[in-house]
DNA sequence: GTGAAAGCGCTAACAG
DNA sequence: CTGTTAGCGCTTTCAC
């Protein structure tokens, strides 16, 4: 059996209640009894019971995270950074690897403070289940749920626009394409829309889809694009795993970046910087994301905004050397 | 405010504590009047509260589990495999990502059933806090701490065993040698006792030090290795990162495996199928530790094994293509 | 079979 | 300032 506020009461000499408010810093309670009252705890080497702590007070200082697929490296850091932010307020993070629905249910029967969703792919139909905890999203919005979102679709109109003011005209975009991923679709949407508000040339080999974010079809599709027809001045990216393929190739048949060819990828990560010739990228920085979603937390769990928001996270475009004038 | 017991009482007609025993599916209960009790649950979306629950019956049908860093490919499988099994006996798992001692105190304010922890590399002195939770380590025991493991060194050995067998006399082990890492370290003994007990020649290029499990690395000893004098007949690889990289070398090189070279690499999971050449591999199959896992997390939750135990995962060798007999 | 009541560890009025 | 008391939602004797 662990200790309780009454054992420390008992050893204190004082009633159980002044134990609470000493343990909870209330000014209620004469300092020298605080300090005798937290040495007695500390010496037992108290724990509060967050079961019934939060069995009463209704707040548990937990944010539930639903994680449907631990192995996801972009979000690995993400998360990490949330984490920490959240530790800053004295709030602590639960990540569920379980199904959405099963995460959301055990989250509810906890009663966690506040629900933080990643989603990969907008689900169909099913919907969620019930919740009376508030739930955040962040990846693609559900139903009438809040969510914090990445504009990817500008984030790939701003380095068309890059591209399109220092004189590239024939551009490819490598990325993924999956019908059922609206994420991706949106950073091609973005390219599309500059392409033709720029009146930029297409040609069939201009878009190569490689059907999820994996090093090995960036690869691949790069040394095809290279060994095609179309010439390209610039290729653009859709991710940063892509991108690893596509510097892979690049590097092989001996096409230097950017003297030869200009890259431009979207993720803005600080892996980009750790290339043979750093990458110019274009996207939302982790932290600012990180801080978004943070801030999102506190507005659902006291209520500041009430009806669903999205909240869009600003890109950013940074300068590195694999980009040059035409 | 959610629904209790308390309104599935009033609406059903019955005392809240007979509800209670439905809930629980208790025989005292008549069936009629139980089922009767359990449509109106259903239908007023009744969720147990956790809190309530685990304050009461000191279970709360949870293994936390401290998990230090989230990027870490090998583990997330591992995970999601406990997860599952788990799932099976109602039981749920959340992860922290925060530091093993703050994972640790905040999983015994919560009252968890019992901690899993997984360490990198087993810490120096400091120590872990006190936890009136059971805790479980996976990777190095710690202290008086229960743990289940894999006999590395025991499945190096069997790895050279197995090419010494089939003539191999000139090996090569591309590994990491961190001298912090006791887990690669038993790796390496593994293999060093067996070159030693089969009384195989030794040469200053056998042992490459990857400093780390990255693929780079591996890419990097491996050309290194190739364009040294030391022609070994066989690569003992140390990781399935390690191994890509290796494998992508031996490619450029033109170095055909198995004909050229034999390769045999640990941990023994369902990718190593996937290279051009399947490797063979040596390890404990991801189910055997997650079972294991799952049973020893039973076994201190049930105080069935008392003392501190350490439970060996046995190594399975796989055959599959990256082999040859000289 | 069912209900009444105690109590898990804690917070939050309310008295003193 | 400190103590008393009433629950939070639930399980569990113990009566009826």
């Amino acid at each position: 059996m662990s200790v309780t506020i009454k054992d420390i009461a008992r050893i204190a000499g004082v009633s159980y209640s002044t134990v609470s408010k000493a343990l909870n810093d209330s000014p209620l309670v004469k300092k020298k009894t605080k300090e005798a009252i937290l040495k007695v705890a500390e010496q037992l080497g108290y724990q509060p019971n967050m079961a019934a702590k939060s069995l009463v007070s209704k707040k548990s200082q937990i944010i539930g995270v639903a994680w449907p697929t631990v192995e996801r490296p972009a979000w690995s850091t993400l998360i990490t950074k949330i984490n920490d932010l959240l530790g800053q307020q004295a709030y602590h993070t639960l990540l569920s690897i379980n199904p959405v629905d099963s995460a959301i249910t055990i989250f509810n029967r906890f009663h966690v403070d506040a629900i933080l969703l990643f989603q990969e792919e907008s689900r169909g139909r099913p919907g969620l289940p019930q919740s009376t905890v508030p739930i955040l999203c962040y990846g693609k919005p559900e139903g009438q749920l809040s969510a914090v979102d990445v504009n990817r679709r500008k984030a790939m109109f701003a380095a068309v626009r890059y591209l399109y003011e220092r004189n590239h005209r024939r551009l490819a975009y490598i990325g993924d394409l999956s019908p059922n991923d609206l994420i991706q679709q949106e950073k091609y949407i973005g390219f599309a829309e500059a392409i033709i508000q720029f009146g930029l040339p297409t040609h069939p080999l201009m878009t190569m889809n490689t059907a999820g974010n994996s090093a090995d079809q960036g690869y691949r599709l790069t040394k095809q694009l290279l060994h095609s027809a179309y010439e390209p001045t610039a290729i653009v990216s859709g991710s940063y795993d892509i991108t690893v393929g596509v510097m892979r190739a690049l590097k092989e048949e001996g096409v230097i970046v950017p003297a030869d060819l200009s890259l431009i990828s979207y993720d803005n990560i600080p892996q980009m910087a750790s290339f043979d010739v750093p990458i110019t990228a274009v996207g939302a920085p982790i932290e600012r994301i990180a801080a978004g979603i943070v801030d999102s937390l506190f507005a659902i769990i006291n209520k500041t905004k009430l009806s669903p928001f999205c909240k869009q996270i600003e890109i950013e475009l940074v300068e590195r050397a694999s980009c040059q004038p035409l």
